[in-house]
DNA sequence: CATCATTATGTTTTTAAAAACATATCGAAT
DNA sequence: ATTCGATATGTTTTTAAAAACATAATGATG
């Protein structure tokens, strides 16, 4: 038999056209969640400082509140925070994600290759 | 307002770990359909022969039995086309993401973003 | 048996994305 | 007012993917 079957699949959700959320943008929270830095959340996911900061940066531009927010100097030099705008968009991005890897899984058990 | 909330997606069958079937494979297939020959379908969607010419060698490699076949030389210099299986695995590919577009753009209307 | 457009495949060049590097700035706590 | 680790941002370098280029080989048909 050539193997077993699956499906893999991603999703981004856009507003205006242009990119709000996706798999990336999600994690990127997740860590800054996790280690209230952006600089340790790119770390974690080995990721350059400098692409993690622009991704915030992008979008915290298209939201209508901003989805992480910095603290900047201090002791410990500051750090980063997921709003509450921002964890709300995480959910609903999490639940399209687990109904759709319910979807596919289906479709996958159903495929003739 | 922020303009209008959409979702895309995309997605790939995988046998045994392994690509087998995905937008770029979905979509030369159906240019070998309409032209008859690798390099014409290449030309159509912008693509070197070069290119397309290894993921017809690729998909054709997983596959048990070939999705394309080429015809060699001859007057006309020879060609391609997609066999029976070919357009079955096209036909599944095509059935299943009808269905999920349909479920990402119900999940689409229903984001507050 | 010469032709011709296509398949087949190696080699080089271009391009775009990511990473790496380098500094400056910030500001609460000491 | 010094320190410290994080944010902020410009510049350079690396890397990987794609494209471009080049050239055989094929074989049905006239």
């Amino acid at each position: 038999m050539a193997g077993k079957t699956n499906i893999r699949f991603s999703f981004r959700i856009f507003v205006g056209g242009e990119r709000y959320m996706g798999p990336g943008r999600v994690q990127l929270m997740e860590g800054i969640i996790k280690h209230g830095s952006i600089a340790k959340a790119a770390q974690d996911m080995n990721m350059s400082y400098r692409k993690a900061w622009q991704m915030v940066k992008d979008m915290n531009a298209m939201a209508k509140k901003p989805l992480v927010e910095k603290q900047l100097g201090g002791k410990s030099g500051g750090g980063a925070f997921v709003t509450d705008a921002g964890k709300e968009i995480m959910r609903q991005y999490y639940s399209i994600q687990k109904q759709a890897a319910s979807f596919f899984e289906k479709a996958s058990d159903k495929l003739k290759v």
